[in-house]
DNA sequence: TTAAATGCAAACGCTTTGCAATTGA
DNA sequence: TCAATTGCAAAGCGTTTGCATTTAA
């Protein structure tokens, strides 16, 4: 289902600055910051507000329509939840992101589910570390 | 190795506000905030400065010291690296933080290592999701 | 003696909020 | 019509920074 429509169904409103953010997330090829997704809604809406920009985002949230995920930037990046449910190994010497498949952290899901009776909701995670070019140069601060 | 030695080791100063921040990352049972510490070191040290504290923590997480943890508070929590690396499922319904052994992560270390040639640092990872008791009850707004 | 570390105050960057004006349903 | 939503401006919050002063080694 489409973000306008669960939104609609749910009663909320569809405004124009709605409308653009949800455009902006789904245009975006990779995660898009609060910020960018402003720069586009602003060029089309030059009166709109960054606060809308949040709370539109925080509304999509809290409906599950979009994810967040914390790369370490000092500032969250969201994802229509739609989309491939990828995780992100980031290098945290060279700040490479890698990009691997859901698949890779249903393990853990299935063990913590079994095991700690807890459902990790595990889209989009940031998962720090090293890659394996770094480790072999040894930049390593 | 202790965190004064460590430090010495390495050319830093031990100063007294830097043994009080290591001192209350010791003496804190769980993770601590910068904030946390503050309070600590300003009730020995009156004329102490929590730009201070950001400091000595920036140090000691660069030297592997202390690990920084975000439970998705809006503020990162610390803890000395030398004690034992659990990790913390977080319920975004309750907020309850069950923590659970890292031996459960490295099961997902060993494949990150061996299909993406990627050393994750999983320590004190914060996973977020539902607990289950949560999940029966449905509060899930 | 002197580079490293601190205290202070101010700024920074992202995000949130109160409130009056606007607007989708 | 009218509650939901927005724009605006200001504040909030954790964190960082420039700079003069102090201090550990």
């Amino acid at each position: 289902m489409s973000c306008h429509k669960a939104l609609q169904k749910q009663g909320y409103r569809l405004t124009p600055q709605r409308m653009l953010v949800i455009e902006a997330l789904h245009g975006a090829d990779s995660h898009i910051s609060a910020e960018e997704i402003y720069v586009q809604l602003h060029r089309r809406y030059p009166y709109s507000n960054i606060s809308t920009v949040y709370r539109t985002l925080e509304l999509l949230n809290r409906l599950g329509l979009v994810t967040e995920t914390d790369f370490g930037e000092g500032r969250v990046r969201y994802h229509v939840a739609e989309k491939s449910h990828h995780h992100h190994l980031v290098c945290r010497t060279c700040g490479r992101v890698i990009d691997v498949d859901e698949s890779v952290l249903s393990p853990l899901k299935d063990t913590l589910l079994r095991e700690c009776d807890f459902a990790a909701e595990l889209r989009h995670m940031a998962v720090p570390g090293e890659c394996g070019e770094c480790r072999r140069k040894g930049k390593r601060v």
